[in-house]
DNA sequence: TCATTCATGATAGTATTACTATTTTTTATA
DNA sequence: TATAAAAAATAGTAATACTATCATGAATGA
């Protein structure tokens, strides 16, 4: 199971100064980095903090990442990387690209599977810090710079990869990555949205995560649709 | 002009110690902050930098805001009042509600009027800020807890505000204030990559801010006339 | 088996950040 | 002119974000 992910994890080795995957440590570094950033939020969450917890020291860590920016990179890199894998897998055999398309809203408003992947990362907790803190990861002044270093690539990949669907079930939408990137953003937002302020939402029953399935279905098939239905009219 | 803006403009007290309206150094604090803020980035702005800045101390700036998140939250709350104003004034006397959602889109996309407003603050810098940082004021631990002391009212009434136009134009739409928030978040969002990550655009030749208006553009009309469409047919 | 490499652990230290406290000076106001 | 309040000046603390050094112990390879 590892392995077959293995394959596809390419992140940037700009990230870590050593492959965390290469060591107990490692592994231990970021499997409680997911942990704690969940407990504490990316603000209050310290190398000396996650070193007392895995019984290591802080220069310990700093063996394996710059700091905690870089950190919280590797791992929003480790989920978009594992999506895209999971959108190739289990997306891309699906005839129908309308049924691709729901296959990614599902997978993108719904925590990973527990059982595939790396089995020693909280799903639940990954998915709740990708949810409140990715935006951290690029909505910084050094966008540019770091951006260099390849660090977003695997978003990037991502973004393109649900974009190419779009285009694909509707040839004449104008805006298909803006589109993708959209979806991606909300799919995290609403979410935190219909969690913790609800009234900028319009969510009343559902559970977070199906509410926010709903409202994107809703936009992107409504959008899709018409704009083939339009296309249809002229041709 | 300052006079009638500052009846629109009522931030949660909670926001500040003291009252930088009240003061010259008040004001001066919050108008350098939003330079500096924009030109070093939330995250390695402090208060010791801002205020060599404008020759006062640490202090200084304490006793007029608890900590720099509470400032950057008061800059957004007075952008996101003032943004709520521009709307009541600039779009109520429109009589088409297609028109009204053009202005939001045109207010939403563009920096606020050099000319209006708080003549102090640079609107420029200001813009840039929102687009950058305004999601660091939410996506964090606390939410909830600073939730409870009124400081996202601004943009709660902003988002409730353009809902009821959305529902207004179009009453089956069953998501306006998602639609909103998800507007509202994407106009500094499709801004912000047209700028940095361009990628996760389909922006080749467009200025960012007008490419975030044609996009959301579409994608709100889009939308919403289909459901009308939809609607019509029905009935 | 011995030598060497290398990850880790232990400890220490620095500069900066995020504050709080105190005392003095300036300014506004009654 | 007295007085209260705001601001400036100074100092200090605990935490953060690092860097540096040296000892230890395990694995590797000759």
């Amino acid at each position: 199971m590892a392995t077959s992910f293995n394959v596809s994890f390419n992140v940037s080795d700009k990230l870590y100064l050593r492959d965390p995957e290469s060591s107990e440590l490692g592994r231990k570094i970021v499997q409680n980095a997911i942990n704690l950033i969940h407990t504490l939020g990316y603000e209050h969450f310290t190398f000396k903090k996650l070193a007392a917890e895995i019984h290591t020291t802080e220069a310990g860590i700093y063996r394996y990442f710059e700091n905690k920016h870089r950190l919280l990179l590797y791992i929003l890199n480790w989920y978009w990387s594992y999506l895209d894998w999971l959108v190739v897998f289990q997306v891309n055999n699906i005839p129908s690209y309308e049924e691709q398309l729901k296959k990614i809203l599902q997978l993108l408003t719904h925590r990973l599977p527990d059982d595939s992947g790396n089995t020693d990362y909280d799903k639940n907790n990954l998915n709740k810090i990708v949810i409140r803190e990715s935006n951290k990861a690029y909505l910084i002044k050094e966008v540019s710079e770091i951006n260099k270093e390849q660090v977003f690539k695997p978003y990037k990949e991502l973004c393109a990869k649900i974009a190419a669907i779009i285009q694909a079930y509707c040839p004449d939408y104008p805006y298909p990555r803006s589109l993708s990137s959209t979806i991606l953003e909300e799919a995290h937002h609403q979410q935190f949205f219909a969690r913790k302020l609800p009234n900028l939402t319009d969510n009343e029953t559902l559970d977070a995560d199906a509410y926010a399935y709903e409202y994107l279905h809703h936009l992107l098939f409504g959008l899709l649709d018409s704009v083939k239905a339009q296309a249809n009219k002229k041709s």
